[in-house]
DNA sequence: AAAAATATCAGATTAAAGTCAGGTAAATTT
DNA sequence: AAATTTACCTGACTTTAATCTGATATTTTT
C-alpha cells in the first residue's frame, strides 16, 4: 500500500514526534539544549573535547562557549590532557553528576510513559532492537572482553533461550561441553562481544590450550543484528585473533538445525570433519587450516 | 542487559542521528526547515492555515512570515476562506508542486539509502510499521470508505495472507460466502477504514440489506496495530454505524484457530449461534442484539 | 447593533545555534 | 631550531526560530 520509503518515514515522524516532547522537558533544567547535550555527553563517559566536538558535530568555538558556561555553572572542570596537553578533557563535578542523573531520569520517564502504556512490550522491545540496530549499522564495535563479562552472560541467556525453542527441548548447557573460561582468556584463547549502541549483539571466542589447537565457541547473533553480515565480520575477526595467538587449526561443532550457521561455515572455507567430542547437541563438525 | 528505557531511548538516538542528515539535505534546496516544514505540509494536502499551524505547533506570527516568504518565492497563493473569510487557505503554486516533489525525492532518497543497504527488508518494514503505529497510537483515524478503496483490497489481501499461513491452506475468498460491496455500503451498511499517519492498519464492515438483520464482516487488524485495543474500538464503533443504520440484529462467523477474536466477541455481548451459512472456513457464529 | 472572540498580519525584540577570523600554547614535521 | 600543524579559546557577527504587542478584518455572541 505505501511504499518502503514511506513506511520509513513514518518511522521518523513517529519519533521526530516523540523526541520534541522529550526535549522539551530537558528545557525544564534551565539550560539550552546544547548545553545539555554536551553535559549529557560527558555523563556518558565522553571525557576528550575532541571526541564530544565530532560525537555532537560542533564547532570548536560554540564547543568552547558551551564547556565554560557548564564549568561557571560548576557542572563540570576541564584540564589538559595527559599525553597531549592540547586536547583538553573534561569531567563532571558532583554537582555534575547530579545533574545528568536528573536528565537521565527525565530521558527514561519519557520512556517509560510510551512503553508502560502497551500491552506488548516485549514483542516492541524487539522490533525496537531490531530497527535501531539496523539503522545505527554502522556503529557496531566489536571488541575483547572477558568471557565472565555480565554482558556475555547475558548473550548465552539468550543463546540458550532460542536454541530451547528451536530444538524444542530443554537446552541444558551442561552437556555441550562447557568450555573453561580461561581456555577463552589471553593468552589460550579470546572473547570478542560485538555492543551497537550499548545493546550486545553477537559474541564469538577461540578457546586455546597453548598447543596450537583452537575450538570456535560461543558463537552468537541477536535477531536484532541478523541480515548485517555480523557472523561473518566476527568469524573473521575471531580467526585473525586466533592466528595470532599461535594457533593453526581451528575446529568448530553446530547442529543440524542451525542451516544459516552451517552454509556460513562452509563459504568461509570451512570443512566437514569426523566428530571430535560428544557434545550431544552438536551433529556437525568442522575444521579449517590457518 | 540494557533497560527497556534504554533500548527505547537507543532507537531515539538511531532516528534523531539520521533524520539530522536528511534535514541536511532539505537544506540544500535554499529554504530554511521552518519554510520547508511549512511548505511540505501543504504538500501533503493541509490547505488551511490554522490547521498546519496546530501540525506544525507555529506562532501565528511566525506562520505568518513563513506564508509570506513562501509567496514570494512564487510557490503558494493563499486565499481567505470559502465559509470563514478569517481563516486563510494556501495552495500550491505549478513551481510550489515542483519543489514539493524536489523534497519528497529527497527524503525518499534518504530513506531508501538506508533501506536498500539491508539484505531482509521486509522484517525490518513490519517492525518499523509496528513501532511507527504504536509510538503514534494518538492519531489513528477510523473513518467511512468505499468498500472498493484500493486500502481495503490492501488490507484483505493482508488479511488473506495471514489466514492462509494459519489455516497451513491456501485460502479461496471465494468459499467464504463474500459479500457484495453494495451490502457494505450506505444506505444497506458502511465500511470503516482505521488508518494511522497512512498506513491502513484495521477494517471493518457492516453489511446489510435493509431489512433490520446485518453481518460483520471484513474485521481485520494489522499486525502492526496489535495491542492497542483497535479491534474493540472498530467493533464498538460499526455498531454504533450498525444502530443508526437501523440494524437491530447483527451476526459473524468466524473460525476456531483465530482464538483472539473470539474471545473479543465474548467479551462485548456477542452469544454464540447456530451455523447460519456455508462458509467453509467458519466454525463459530455469533449473533448480538442490538 | 454593540461587544466579544477569532484568525491573521506586521513590526520589534530576544534567544539559541551556528559561523568566522584571529590568537595562544602545545605538538609534530622539516 | 624553525616552520607547520593541531586543539582550543575568544570575540564579533549572522541566521533561524521564537515570542510579544498591537492592528485589522471577520465572525459569533449577547
Amino acid at each position: 500500500m505505501l511504499s518502503n520509503e514511506s513506511r520509513f518515514r513514518r518511522l521518523n515522524r513517529a519519533v521526530t514526534t516523540l523526541t520534541g516532547v522529550m526535549d522539551q522537558s530537558f528545557l525544564g533544567r534551565g539550560r539550552t539544549l546544547g548545553a545539555a547535550r554536551v553535559l549529557n555527553a560527558i555523563g556518558q563517559g565522553r571525557e576528550d573535547v575532541a571526541d564530544i566536538r565530532a560525537y555532537l558535530g560542533l564547532d570548536s568555538g560554540l564547543m568552547s562557549r558551551f564547556l565554560r558556561g557548564l564549568e561557571d555553572e560548576g557542572l563540570i572542570v576541564t584540564q589538559p590532557g595527559k599525553t597531549d596537553a592540547r586536547r583538553r578533557v573534561a569531567q563532571l563535578t558532583e554537582q555534575g553528576r547530579d545533574e545528568v542523573a536528573a536528565y537521565e531520569e527525565l530521558a527514561n520517564n519519557g520512556a517509560r510513559a510510551v512503553l508502560n502504556q502497551y500491552s506488548q512490550q516485549e514483542a516492541l522491545l524487539q522490533a525496537i532492537d531490531l530497527v535501531a540496530t539496523v539503522l545505527g549499522r554502522e556503529q557496531i564495535a566489536i571488541s575483547e572482553v572477558d568471557p565472565e563479562d555480565p554482558r556475555v552472560k547475558n548473550c548465552m541467556a539468550q543463546y540458550y533461550a532460542e536454541i530451547a525453542a528451536i530444538f524444542e527441548t530443554d537446552f541444558d548447557p551442561a552437556q555441550a561441553s562447557p568450555p573453561d573460561a580461561n581456555d577463552m582468556r589471553r593468552p589460550n584463547g579470546v572473547f570478542l562481544l560485538a555492543v551497537s549502541d550499548g545493546l550486545p549483539v553477537g559474541c564469538v571466542a577461540v578457546k586455546g590450550e597453548g598447543n596450537g589447537l583452537g575450538e570456535i565457541r560461543r558463537m552468537w547473533v541477536s535477531p536484532a543484528a541478523r541480515g548485517l553480515g555480523l557472523a561473518k565480520q566476527l568469524m573473521a575477526e575471531i580467526e585473525d585473533k586466533a592466528r595470532a595467538l599461535g594457533i593453526h587449526t581451528l575446529r568448530l561443532d553446530t547442529n543440524g538445525k542451525l542451516i544459516a550457521a552451517r552454509r556460513l561455515y562452509e563459504n568461509m572455507g570451512w570443512s566437514e570433519i569426523d566428530r571430535y567430542n560428544d557434545n550431544v547437541y552438536a551433529e556437525h563438525f568442522f575444521e579449517k587450516k590457518l
